[in-house]
DNA sequence: TCGTCATATCTAGAAATGACAATATGAAAG
DNA sequence: CTTTCATATTGTCATTTCTAGATATGACGA
């Protein structure tokens, strides 16, 4: 059995901390509120960023499990990954959960 | 009407993203699993870093509403904070959830 | 084959981050 | 007032990250 004496964090949790850990892309993530599908040049073009930095941050989104993408002829529509969100996020919670239980979470904490 | 068109992370989610941007600072929270109270010689011994940088390292966890801090005499405890992470964490998820629903979150968008 | 379009990758300079050493701060003891 | 202890802050350097321009890739049309 695997003994780790601390707790961990998953793969999915690192990677959304480490995609969303700059502000540009996480203002990037909102523009893809409601499921809308982008391509790079229109998030270069609604962030103001050149086409090569929008490039850069969407991969880095794609690779921390943020957003998933698809071609279509030349072009490259972007969308917002729920599922991988999610499991990251869950991950994440149950990691800190485990480590700082926010009070009352496991029973004979406190009384 | 004040009118977002999108949505926005709150400072407390914002602060939890970036405390966790570094994977030390990752490993830093860790160590205060089950509540344990830690000086800054403590994490700087167990993770091998200099005082400096585990001072720093540890303010920029309270600052991101992560840890907070007891003094005592001249020692200063850090500990975890449950209720600061439990609310960025809750907001992250909120946010996230608005902006890109897990499939099936809100009636009517599947048919 | 050549040209065009959208995107990805490479390159280089600018800005931010993280590390350590050294120094400063604040509180108690002598 | 000076010393002592733990922590906070400052200065500097190395590394990383961010950004924009230029170039490369892949697919279609003539």
């Amino acid at each position: 059995m695997t003994m780790t004496n601390g707790i961990e964090l998953t793969d999915a949790a690192r990677g959304l901390l480490k995609a969303l850990a700059s502000e540009t892309r996480q203002q990037i993530l909102m523009l893809f509120t409601g499921g809308a599908e982008l391509t790079v040049g229109q998030v270069a073009e609604r962030m103001a960023l050149a086409q090569s930095a929008a490039s850069t941050h969407l991969a880095a989104l794609r690779e921390g499990g943020v957003l998933a993408s698809r071609r279509e002829w030349k072009t490259v529509y972007y969308r917002a990954d729920p599922e991988g969100i999610g499991r990251a996020l869950s991950d994440l919670q149950l990691c800190l959960h485990a480590c700082c239980p926010p009070a009352g979470s496991s029973p004979g904490v406190d009384g």
